[in-house]
DNA sequence: CAAGGATGCTAAATCGTATTAGCTAGGCTG
DNA sequence: CAGCCTAGCTAATACGATTTAGCATCCTTG
């Protein structure tokens, strides 16, 4: 209707040469003054507070395209990962970066492949055209993944994955070798000897999700604890998937032939099947069994009793991965040397262990 | 070391002026030929084919910030939202947008406030200085907000919320109305009468959790679907938080008094509790008492007996975000005529309640 | 064969900023 | 008073594209 609607629906903004024009300077001194190298510049008092009225009159904002055009540098980071929203609270893992990333003054621009590795490549060169300053690789789950090529050319860094073929590129990741350690720890100094079992994975291939590195390595560190130990599990019982169903009809068929003292879940979703599985036989957790998990889903202090759980610090592997991108400087620094990050997945000591 | 080492990380990439120079023509015959505008600005075939040629061999892509400058458009979206990590599985929000968006070839900038409005300030400023094509708004759970007015002079829209005063800005919700009104209408089909207890909200302003737009709405939905059949509940328990504790401690007073046929719990963790509560009674669901609940979230169906809920759809109202901003163009559009969107709660029928 | 139109290009301006390389006027020195 | 330094600015260029305006040729056509 009205004449001055603008249908592109932005008003024209306010650029440096609007600034310089009413503070009667040029935009080359008002670029000085505001880039605070007006006195090493010579620019005169009384032109500098004429620039930074004018600016402020107009409420002059730079346009960051343009300075990332000039400058090379978008304080942009690309996130690209497999997918955000399967795994219920790992976005814990974006707001860890995010946060981290802010303190930096960088904003996240985030792509999901699903896991097609052809839309992988795609969001990652979007994100080299956009000029991202550097790009974070996440998997939701920690895995082995095959490092795409246009990652070796710019900085990046694997969070909660692993190159599948050594490349040069750093990995962050949790210390599932630690907490599997520190699970069979929990049950070593309650007192458990024997009757401890193992839901959700065992030594075989095929005792465990595929591609699982957190089963491998919480395996391996239980059983090292308990080989030093001089005592072994009564019994391991693997699972292809770690949903609640799995972990019920895991506990089932175990209470079919015995009485367990206590259980080790591979996650608490597994705790959680386990749980009802005890309940259904009337078996009071930690009174008739005790039991320790790993992740710290939110479930886990939903419980009745609360799971005593070792927590994947999804926050904290966020942090890192911008802290290991921007190293010791204030840009991301080129791929050097790769490193891998192991981030301490942290005890959570509740009520599910008798002690 | 060597003298090749690019401290920057990035090798130089190559620009239209370097395939224009490979081709033998004009940067601005490149351009036109790479836009797919050559036949139009009567570029000869074999010019054509030479610029393509170059184009591929020199692995050409075209620099976006540049872009960018130069057309005032950025293919980028601003989401900002209070908190992706707190809320379980709300990250879903984002993934409809993500994948909505990159239909239209657009990439998600994203910010966290954490609730603080001068971060939320800052966040939509700096998504603004980048020339975001829009904004999107958003919070984790449906709730009354003051719109900042930054968002008004550009396309925006409210996600998960409603601005808390009358505002020229579209709103994206789920229909929680209509979400009550199918909770009271599943109990109603399964011949309950009567017992019938509300877990989580009442009539009272200090029945409910503050500022919730669900507890409100759905407690609407359900009231007029009861008196329409000429029923009312047996009894209302109204909790500040939704937490499953809180379920447990209301159904632990209500069994203190009574026998309840059914509840409406107002969300699935109150419904976890509820649960833990009848169980710790013997009671059995659905055969001694129904649930049903609202949000579906992960928790419902790894509850025994599976429940019974209206599902936020998350991923829909993502989706719903950005298909608003499109409007109807290939671009987001101008502040028009904001309109409220209700999009609709599928009802998750699963085992808790009696048939 | 001159006028006019199509053909096949390119030069130059533009987007908004940062930065390098001057340029001018005044003061000081010798 | 010539020469040099300093203070206080600005012109010009670059970043990497898109787009408008225009410039040669060559081919028709009356």
């Amino acid at each position: 209707m009205s004449a001055d609607v603008n249908p592109g629906g932005a008003t024209p903004r306010t650029t440096l040469a609007d600034v310089a024009r009413a503070a009667g300077v040029s935009p080359t001194s008002a670029s000085f003054v505001l880039s605070g190298r007006g006195r090493q510049m010579r620019i005169s008092p009384e032109a500098e507070d004429r620039v930074r009225q004018a600016a402020s009159d107009l409420h002059y904002r730079p346009n960051s395209i343009s300075v990332s055009l000039r400058k090379g540098i978008t304080h942009t980071i690309g996130f690209v990962s497999d997918t955000v929203a399967t795994t219920p609270h790992a976005g814990t893992l974006i707001k860890g970066a995010l946060e981290a990333a802010r303190e930096r003054g960088s904003l996240l621009l985030i792509g999901e492949t699903e896991g097609d590795p052809e839309l992988e490549r795609r969001l990652i060169q979007a994100m080299h055209d956009r000029r991202a300053d550097a790009v974070i690789l996440a998997s939701m789950y920690t895995r082995k993944v095959s490092v795409p090529k246009a990652l070796l050319g710019m900085p990046a860094v694997l969070l909660n994955a692993l190159p599948r073929r050594q490349a040069g590129i750093s990995s962050v990741i949790p210390d599932e070798l630690a907490a599997g350690r520190d699970a069979a720890g929990v049950l070593l100094r309650a007192g458990f000897r024997d009757g401890i079992h193992l839901i959700g994975a065992g030594p075989g291939r095929n005792q465990r999700p595929p591609h699982s590195v957190a089963a491998v390595e919480r395996l391996a560190g239980i059983s090292e604890v308990m080989t030093a130990a001089g005592i072994t599990w009564a019994g391991a019982y693997g699972c292809l998937e770690w949903e609640p169903a799995d972990g019920y009809r895991a506990v089932e068929a175990l209470l079919a032939t015995g009485r367990p003292k206590a259980l080790i879940c591979f996650n608490d979703r597994l705790a959680l099947g386990a749980y009802q599985a005890l309940s259904h036989r009337g078996l009071q957790v930690p009174a008739d069994v005790s039991v320790v998990s790993f992740d710290d889903d939110p479930i886990a202090s939903w419980l009745k009793p609360q799971l005593t759980t070792l927590a994947l610090p999804h926050y904290e592997l966020g942090r890192r991965a911008i802290d290991v991108l921007f190293a010791d400087g204030d840009r991301p620094r080129a791929p050097g040397e790769a490193a891998l990050h192991r981030v301490p997945m942290p005890l959570r000591q509740r009520a599910s262990v008798a002690g």
